[in-house]
DNA sequence: GGATGTGAAGTCGTTCACAGCT
DNA sequence: AGCTGTGAACGACTTCACATCC
């Protein structure tokens, strides 16, 4: 909405775009602060930056891919991060000479893949916060605790497997076969 | 369970593994049926048979990959599909030979990649029920309204794009951006 | 006037507690 | 005796409705 030069948006209008009740839309938001003005609505672009700072999309978030495979160098040209606040700033392999030339040839600007060894060294200097895994699901956990001891304190588990970090850190595992699951569901009841 | 011998388990042994309530677990599965014995518990391997009929796992579901970029390539080898009912039976791209020998080296037995053309013909002789749109995002509706046209009602939306499907096709988002912007709020709320 | 922010009402889901069955 | 299945009690979330403020 901003993008197309709104100024002020409803509660209304916000609800029907996202299929709820517009009392949801200011009960939630009324939640983190008062982001409307009585009478008028909210201002697209105070509420976008308000959002933006709840969901600590405010900065720029840095990675690091490990495992670069058929998924690790996906994600490497995934041109969605652009537009959103999140920049892959290193790639990690445990045979790193193998892939560099096919990765490059994907990006105008190709990460270089360093071998995995290196990383508690590279995520300090390059200020790393969030680690994807990408490797195969047997190396995901011993992966996971070389990330933990660099002191990257996110972690987005691509792999199959069922991995833990200790306090203070944060998992988050993208399993799309629980999505495939929910679709053979509703494939099945309709 | 099943695995490793265990004949009977009641629903306070499955609430402490799933971390929830015991009441809940009887709840739902009451909510399907009776599949316990009162005074005794539930009998693993006739629980698994009933939940897995219940979630639509208890057949073979018959998939295509379309668009086998890296994404597509990386889901063509994904080791974790043979433990699961999911068989990926075709792939698609709109430049085939290209890719042909990539995919067959990683594979013992390779899934030859058809032209985009052919996905019609195809879904029908090899009963494909459901569709994973890995493709460049541009092309995600274009691709998505051939599968309906090929009467595949399944569809696994890969591509960061925003599409639609006829009523009586299920179409689901697999974006990871979303669990990472949940990862950044964690990261930023700790 | 008109849309927000919010207590009150209503609805939905979870937990309790026990009757009923093995 | 023990555990399920389930009505009843409870708690949480959603929606309503209106006082409040621009």
């Amino acid at each position: 909405m901003d993008q197309s030069g709104e100024k002020v948006v409803s509660s209304a209008q916000l609800a029907s775009k996202c299929m709820v009740n517009p009392a949801q839309v200011r009960k939630d938001l009324a939640y983190f602060g008062e982001f409307g003005v009585r009478g008028v609505g909210y201002y697209v672009k105070d509420l976008l930056n308000s959002i933006k700072k709840i969901l600590g999309l405010n900065k720029e978030w840095r990675m690091a891919v490990i495992g670069i495979g058929n998924l690790g160098s996906a994600l490497l040209s995934y041109k969605d991060f652009l537009k959103q606040n999140y920049k892959i700033v290193a790639a990690f392999d445990i045979d790193p000479p193998k892939v560099i030339g096919r990765v490059s040839e994907k990006l105008g600007k190709p990460v270089e893949i360093l071998h995995i060894s290196r990383i508690k060294e590279v995520a300090k200097e390059r200020n790393i916060e969030i680690a994807l895994i990408t490797t195969p699901p047997s190396e995901a956990q011993s992966v996971a605790n070389l990330v933990v001891e660099a002191g990257i304190r996110g972690i987005l588990n691509f792999a199959p497997a069922q991995i833990t970090v200790p306090e203070g850190f944060v998992l988050k595992d993208v399993f799309f076969t629980n999505i495939l699951d929910n679709l053979a569901y509703l494939l099945s009841n309709s």
